[in-house]
DNA sequence: TGGATGTTTTAGACTTATCTAACCCTAGCT
DNA sequence: AGCTAGGGTTAGATAAGTCTAAAACATCCA
């Protein structure tokens, strides 16, 4: 007896394939960002797919319990569907932290990585690498991790940067983990979640804020300022 | 500029979809047994589908280049295809000993997870996990890890314990990685890859093999010691 | 040499996930 | 209140990977 245990087909966990978890991810990344019901179009661009293919999911996905789409009023989670968000969020970040911490691999490259691998490990795997990690609260960007229990993260109380006045005392909390170009640029100049800055100028419109972090001053564009957040200083 | 990077769909470093990579991985496979061609129906069987299935793989295969497929006269790989094949079983051996050593996930569990992993990971994780682990040149159950110049392994010379004779002396050298219960067994008698056994005695028609190993004795049935390979000692 | 037997391929269908092109719906503006 | 702009949906097509059922092939044996 007891042939070959060498399948082709893998079935994950849950009966999730890949695009199925990308897309509910995406939708709960949508919802989080509170501007009301998320659109099939923004959705569409975000996962880089055309419209109709979006719209073609949303109706398989509602077939699935995991979101309530009303045709032309937009998409939302349901209960089911935002449990499934949390596990790949989980996957994501842990994954990502563990690539970073335990590999040594660069900061900006774990996010590619994860977005494939959070597919595909086991729950097993899952737990071997958060208690490996001693069941880390952040991954390596500051992004917060969910728990085992996949309860949404609490708001953190983070602002963008890019609201301070000048003047202002912060801890830099999280930045955006898929834009390589800009981890890469905060890591040269070892601006990393949890360190201090304090603002000592900034231009209007969208210009440069003036940043002094561990002693330097740096000059801190537009697109950057907006997309790190920080912990204002209590008071 | 510069918009998500959270893209659906995640090409593999070529363009081998995990289908392929699972089909031309069992060819190399059977191969390397040695009996002549590979057949249509075991290479399906092989890999749980439908003769009719691999066949219409197996055109698409030959399309590609991948392999030689005579129809009905069975298969065999190219060269590219062979460099493929050897590339996802290095990802697969490496995913295997990372999982046991770095992560102490049970030497019974890691090729499940190896299995599907090794579709996943991108060349960069290989490099990092094969550098962390200071390029081991086998896996956990013994089996040789093509290299980074994707040679295919030299023949080790093993062969299976059921083909000692009474009062032999051998290293137990591998054993096939895909039986969970197989290798529980072993694992729980301190039977592994690179300990020195002797075969005490033996019974006729497939009967237990008697091999005494770190000073205690154990009857391997005929199913065991047809899958263990060891080498025997010199001379 | 002509079957019988077993393996392999063809034919036709289905599912998932995607596309383009065309049509529809909502909302906002005049 | 009607029209238009823009986003959303339907329709129809495609590719990958799978299935079942039926036809074709190869081989071995009498």
């Amino acid at each position: 007896m007891s042939a070959h245990h060498t399948h082709a087909r893998h079935e994950r966990s849950a009966a999730n394939s890949a695009a199925i978890e990308d897309y509910v991810k995406a939708i709960y990344a949508l919802e989080r960002r509170g501007t009301g019901p998320v659109g099939t179009s923004e959705l569409a661009e975000r996962l880089g797919v055309a419209p109709a293919t979006a719209t073609a999911m949303l109706k398989r996905l509602d077939g699935l319990g995991l979101v309530h789409h009303q045709p032309y009023r937009g998409v939302g989670l349901t209960d089911a569907g935002q449990k499934v968000a949390l596990e790949v969020v989980r996957h994501h970040r842990l994954i990502e932290s563990y690539l970073s911490e335990a590999l040594g691999m660069p900061w900006d490259r774990v996010h590619e990585e994860a977005e494939v691998l959070e597919h595909y490990i086991s729950e097993e795997l899952e737990e071997l690498i958060a208690s490996k990690l001693g069941d880390p609260s952040h991954d390596p960007h500051g992004d917060p991790i969910p728990g085992r229990d996949l309860a949404p993260p609490a708001d953190d109380g983070s602002v963008p940067l890019a609201e301070l006045e000048s003047g202002a005392v912060a801890t830099f909390t999280r930045v955006s983990d898929s834009d390589p170009e800009m981890l890469r640029y905060l890591a040269e100049h070892g601006i990393r979640p949890g360190v201090e800055l304090s603002v000592t100028g900034r231009q209007p419109f969208g210009g440069p804020v003036y940043v002094e972090v561990g002693g330097a001053e740096h000059a801190l564009g537009g697109e950057l300022v907006r997309r790190m957040r920080v912990a204002p200083a209590a008071g």
